[in-house]
DNA sequence: TATTGTTATACTCTATAACTATA
DNA sequence: TATAGTTATAGAGTATAACAATA
């Protein structure tokens, strides 16, 4: 337990950040394991539901190493949840489908997923629920100073933070 | 890159949470390192500031292992920005020092870090940063759903996630 | 007997490299 | 030659267990 004061947490935005999204990882996963999942597993699962993407073209959607890939596969397969067919255009390529099973635990998934976050953002009033996904949307977005590409160009008014200033 | 509309990332709480928290962390990483300094080794050593914290209460205070208590000062350590010092009153313990030159990098990592949360929140108007900061110490803090305790006793929607074993 | 810090070790997670079978 | 998927392996990061010194 952090034994700092509320003033001292809200001006920690590393705690702030790492902390909501390490709990809310936490919360995912214990939740879904009554499915019998992994959150990546669902990630994978649900992304092959349409059955016509290659293992490959659910990992680049799911920002995953294809080696990676192999094992959530390997796991999902054997829990007869998905299973790979091969592709009719490409012998070297494979389809992944949900099995009937995998899609009813998509299904089942996807209510334990919006319980776990209407739980959550349920503390806060409608209005500030509404600001604070607009602001998270803002920072990770595109040009946002989140975003993968880096600060983008819109947000020059600080240096690239070199180390001058000692205070 | 992320190809969803922001209507689908923004319903994807887990994303944005893991997303935010890993780009700042990439953020903070890059701009330490022009103190030579990462982030856990900050944080250890701002807390070592007042000369008088023995190893594992450094340790408690982080949320750190004393195994990784002990890898993180040895870096410190043979970085000279840090020094391990016997206790006076127990001979088993050893208090943690800042050198000279750990108590100036601490000092120009705060402002460097100053900088990098002035740069990101910069992008919302003075309320919705204001809006958003509570918001999230609501959720991480005390009797919050994404609080150490769990959800508390204020979220008993949903029954408490039973254990059992995933994929 | 319990605790502080250390060492050695194991485990998880993920990525790199090499291999196959195709293309 | 290049690509899809697999395998083996290595690396980072962290945790567990055993140990020495001390309480």
């Amino acid at each position: 337990m952090d034994t700092r004061s509320d003033d001292e947490i809200r001006a920690d935005l590393s705690y702030l950040f790492d902390k909501s999204s390490q709990a809310l990882a936490a919360r995912m996963t214990a939740a879904l394991a009554e499915v019998g999942i992994t959150p990546r597993g669902y990630c994978v699962l649900s992304k092959a539901l349409p059955g016509e993407l290659t293992q490959g073209e659910i990992a680049e959607i799911a920002l995953l190493d294809k080696t990676t890939m192999v094992v959530t596969l390997d796991h999902l397969e054997s829990a007869g949840l998905a299973r790979r067919v091969p592709s009719p255009t490409d012998r070297r390529a494979r389809i992944v489908q949900t099995t009937e099973a995998g899609a009813e635990v998509v299904d089942r998934a996807r209510t334990i997923i919006d319980g776990v976050y209407a739980d959550v953002l349920g503390v806060l009033p409608e209005h500030e629920r509404s600001v604070f996904l607009d602001a998270l949307v803002r920072l990770v977005g595109r040009g946002g100073p989140l975003s993968d590409l880096g600060p983008a160009e819109n947000v020059p008014r600080r240096k690239p933070v070199r180390s001058s200033r000692a205070s």
